[in-house]
DNA sequence: GCGACAG
DNA sequence: ATCTTGTCGC
């Protein structure tokens, strides 16, 4: 699939929250509600600055695997919270290229809106290939939130400077919640269907737990 | 001012 | 992210 050009590629964390704060102004907080095939994506780490990253597209029906990509790579930033995903958006980005189909929806590891500006990598991947995207951490990054109730489903608004952000979401009942958030043209109500409906069995979404994996044992 | 801080 | 043992559970 295409994507749209990264450069420039910003050098410094200045540069880097420029980036930000010009493309936060093209996100969207309202599209589809129904996705045919959505793509996991994540990124392993080896020693010092080498990275693979894995984008997995399957049938959201059938959860069955519908096309696998891996691209060996270099962490392209240091790791500053806020600007993390500057060390993956290049080799995510060209995994995402050599797909030979188009995903209905990105389902990312990390933030999205609940970042702190409002622009984290969920938000840079959407915007950057146009598709709806999702961001899901895995612990607290910005903002407050109560606990959410202890069932599967059961949520709790992520409030940062006064506005809602995101959501804590329960995916398995008594099981640490994780946290979702908008990246591009998605509603917080259908991040929250889907990302329950990609978690049937375990905390993570399959897309994410696929992409991992595959991360992990390329080939 | 100091600490905390997605992965 | 990664460095790491044993342990609990399907």
């Amino acid at each position: 699939m295409q994507v749209q050009q990264l450069h420039p590629w910003p050098t410094t964390t200045a540069e880097a929250e420029a980036v930000q704060d010009r493309l936060r102004g093209r996100v969207e907080l309202t599209g589809p509600v129904d996705f045919a095939l959505v793509a996991g994506l994540d990124v392993h780490y080896h020693g010092e600055d080498a990275l693979t990253a894995a984008v997995v597209v399957l049938d959201a029906g059938t959860m069955a695997t519908v096309e696998e990509v891996t691209v060996r790579g270099r962490v392209a930033f240091p790791y500053v919270p806020g600007l993390f995903a500057f060390r993956e958006l290049p080799a995510l980005v060209e995994a995402l290229e050599r797909l030979t189909v188009t995903p209905d929806l990105l389902v990312c590891d990390g933030y999205g809106l609940a970042h702190p500006r409002g622009f984290g990598l969920a938000c840079h991947l959407g915007v950057l290939t146009g598709l709806p995207a999702l961001g899901v951490g895995k612990t607290p990054f910005v903002g407050t939130h109560e606990p959410p109730g202890p069932e599967r489903g059961d949520w709790a608004p992520i409030v940062h400077e006064g506005a809602v952000v995101g959501r804590a979401l329960r995916t398995q009942r008594e099981i640490k919640p994780v946290y979702v958030s908008q990246g591009h043209r998605i509603s917080l109500d259908t991040v929250t269907d889907q990302v329950l409906r990609l978690a049937p069995r375990y905390r993570l979404p399959d897309p994410i737990r696929r992409a991992d994996h595959l991360a992990r044992h390329p080939d």
